[in-house]
DNA sequence: GCGGACTCTCTTTTT
DNA sequence: GAGAGTCCGC
């Protein structure tokens, strides 16, 4: 306890019951959580294994973990921890046949969840003009983030279709399949407890304490998820910050954190705001974008450690200057003694990290990416498990599908429907189907898939204990790896190399004692090959490059942010939704801000492809106002001078004259083609925007 | 059923 | 600009 302030020990010491801890950013949460379990080990004498602390991210519960054992030794002591999905799905395996689901039923990811939108739509002839796919899903989403089932969703018309029975429809056939999605998973545990009153009972045993991490992030049915399991004993710990609420999308409701003590009557709050991370200069910076906001507890960050450098604004000319500006940047801090590995760029959106990928590789700076396309939604990946699956008879229809045409087996469209046909009208699990194939007694269409059933068969009897090893030989003999070398060379080989490191973890997890179903519980949660290496201590010294929402809760030394424009943060889309959307959007930059420790810089680029068209983007309404004496602009940024005119003349820093407000500058330029807008700040009349196609600019 | 050529679409963030 | 979807000839 003595390496905590006086905050943050009261925090940890608090005794039972309701507790809000709201903790800025960088000011000691994880130490102070770590501890306060320590304390309900050590001080109130409760059973490590009784104590559940639900994290945001894997990471973040591994890094729980990993702090636990340094303060308590043992591993944590049994501490259980993980993310909201993972615990969801523990308390299903046990109980989901009382919801009429197999307890061996699966997750389809977000590829599989599309297409079966997909074939939906398509089976009811309803175009995707009328009905957009996403838009459905989106909805569902919705119905499944407040806690509605199909029954319980409002009935909704949309262009003359009945939402709410789509949705029965989609949840049917997930059924069907023995699958649940990703939101299922949480919804269908709190239906197991909001339902089932002895399942209730035997969950709420279970457990003496919850501690809950970004609490500003929770949504509705997380929300009722932790009243039905802490409602009795009301051990509720959570902790969070509203000013890092970043996830309104996926219907995270600040208000959960905001008024958390009205919510549970005679809740302690304790207060976080020494921030012992980033220099002063850094968390000024921060400040000043976030009081901006409004809605939200009034507090700002207090620093502790000395000013050091002032954060940096330089605007590029286009993407690539941008990534060669980042680069001179991140070779000069590590000229400076910064580690490689000390050094995040943090954008936006994933696309921001092509250019920047490119030059880094060119300069053979190390680098590596966390997020974009998830590992395991790779085509070679998801391939390899399904074989893996069925090799292990775990797989189901939905795998079979996938690779009963991979490599060719003359399955076509057609080939594939009929055969998704006998396998419902067999009865049977997929791999039960397989074995009756093995065995020669089915006709028709079946037949094609005896080579591959035999496979399977012999390669289980061949070698009982070793799936890892059998995998390998069912990729060979099938011709699978095979198919892959079609693709080309290099494509093979970096999918074969990503097969190998699905196969180096499949070991690993074997080795540890996972049962298949265990391990593909894991594999559906994880997403990135990052996540696989269990002790997250970065000892490969390289740049991260990871999205906005994925830094959550990370920091660096040299933290660079890239794309700080207009449409890219605040994004287009926060930016046609209005003002939530757009505090959202500065919440975002305010975490980023509040990444680094001591070396900031902020970019913005004058021109940026999108989707193979031109933008003018104009500098992001966050930190355009603020003063220098903040947010350090070289004279580069202030006199914007283009250096790409574009045809006629038309160009950021462009002296142009209108017919009717007289003689201007050009200050920004954005869209593309016909739609293109100028902004344009004329010596008379004001800044204006105005279509370039209509406005008869004369360049001077 | 397959492969190639073509068109069309979709572009935020993630468990 | 890339990936998915579609069409067409074999």
């Amino acid at each position: 306890m003595a390496e905590l302030n006086q905050a943050q020990q009261l925090a940890a010491e608090a005794e039972g019951g309701p507790q809000l801890i709201l903790a800025g950013a960088g000011t000691g949460k994880t130490r102070t959580i770590v501890h306060r379990i320590g304390h309900l080990i050590a001080a109130c004498g409760i059973a490590p294994h009784r104590i559940l602390a639900v994290t945001f991210t894997n990471k973040a519960a591994a890094e729980l973990r990993a702090r636990l054992s340094l303060l308590i030794g043992d591993d944590g002591g049994g501490v259980v921890s993980g993310t909201f999905h993972a615990i969801s799905l523990k308390f299903l395996r046990r109980y989901a046949d009382v919801l009429g689901y197999p307890r061996s039923f699966q997750v389809v990811d977000a590829d599989d969840q599309k297409a079966l939108i997909k074939r939906i739509l398509k089976n009811r002839n309803i175009a995707t003009d009328r009905l957009h796919p996403s838009y459905l899903s989106g909805w569902i989403e919705h119905c499944k983030h407040a806690g509605l089932t199909p029954e319980q969703a409002p009935e909704s018309d949309w262009n003359g279709l009945r939402l709410h029975e789509l949705y029965a429809q989609y949840q049917q056939e997930l059924m069907q399949h023995e699958r649940m999605d990703f939101s299922d998973l949480i919804l269908n545990a709190a239906i197991l407890m909001r339902d089932h009153v002895a399942i209730a009972t035997a969950l709420r045993a279970r457990f003496d304490h919850v501690l809950v991490d970004e609490y500003q992030d929770t949504n509705p049915i997380q929300h009722e998820w932790l009243l039905l399991l802490c409602g009795e004993h009301r051990n509720i710990t959570v902790v969070g910050d509203d000013d890092q609420s970043i996830y309104g999308w996926r219907g995270a409701d600040v208000s959960h954190i905001l008024d958390f003590e009205q919510s549970w009557a005679g809740a302690g709050t304790h207060r976080l705001e020494e921030n012992y991370r980033s220099t002063g200069a850094i968390l000024e910076l921060a400040n000043a974008v976030i009081c901006e906001n409004t809605g939200r507890h009034e507090k700002a960050l207090k620093p502790t450690r000395e000013d050091g450098d002032k954060p940096e604004w330089k605007v590029c000319n286009d993407e690539y200057d941008e990534a060669r500006q980042v680069l001179s940047r991140i070779e000069r801090w590590r000229s400076s003694a910064y580690p490689w590995s000390e050094m995040a760029i943090l954008y936006r959106s994933n696309r921001q990290s092509l250019p920047l990928e490119q030059l880094f590789r060119e300069s053979n700076i190390p680098y590596r990416i966390i997020g974009g396309v998830g590992f395991f939604e790779r085509m070679e990946i998801k391939d390899t498990l399904a074989y893996w699956a069925l090799l292990n008879c775990c797989g189901d229809g939905l795998q079979l599908l996938r690779i009963c045409n991979k490599p060719k087996r003359g399955l076509g469209a057609k080939g594939q429907e009929q055969l998704a046909a006998a396998l419902a009208s067999s009865g049977l699990r997929a791999f039960e189907w397989l074995d009756l194939i093995a065995s020669g007694q089915v006709e028709g269409i079946a037949k094609k898939l005896v080579p591959l059933a035999e496979l399977l068969a012999s390669v289980r009897q061949d070698i009982e204990s070793h799936a890892d090893r059998g995998l390998n030989m069912i990729l060979e003999a099938s011709g699978y790896l095979q198919s892959l070398t079609a693709m080309g060379e290099l494509e093979a080989a970096s999918r074969i190399e990503n097969i190998r490191t699905l196969q180096d973890y499949i070991e690993l997890s074997m080795a540890q004692g996972l049962t298949p179903i265990e391990f593909m519980d894991r594999a559906s949660l994880l997403q990135s090959s990052a996540e696989m290496q269990d002790n997250e201590q970065d000892s490969d010294n390289a740049v991260s490059m990871m999205s906005l929402h994925r830094a959550k809760g990370l920091e660096f030394d040299c933290v660079v942010l890239p794309g700080i424009e207009e449409g890219l943060l605040p994004h287009q889309r926060a930016l046609d939704e209005g003002e939530e959307g757009i505090s959202e959007e500065r919440r975002l930059l305010y975490v980023g801000v509040t990444r680094a420790r001591e070396q900031l810089l902020l970019t913005s680029a004058r021109l940026r492809r999108f989707f193979g068209e031109i933008h003018y983007p104009l500098p992001s309404r966050f930190i355009k106002k603020l003063p220098t004496n903040i947010l350090q602009q070289d004279s580069f940024a202030q006199v914007a001078v283009s250096e790409q005119q574009i045809a006629g003349g038309i160009g950021i820093g462009a002296r142009v004259s209108h017919p009717t407000f007289g003689e201007g500058m050009i200050l920004g330029l954005e869209g593309a083609g016909e739609a293109m807008r100028v902004t344009v700040q004329f010596k008379r009349s004001g800044t204006k925007q105005l279509m370039l196609k209509y406005a008869a600019l004369q360049v001077l």
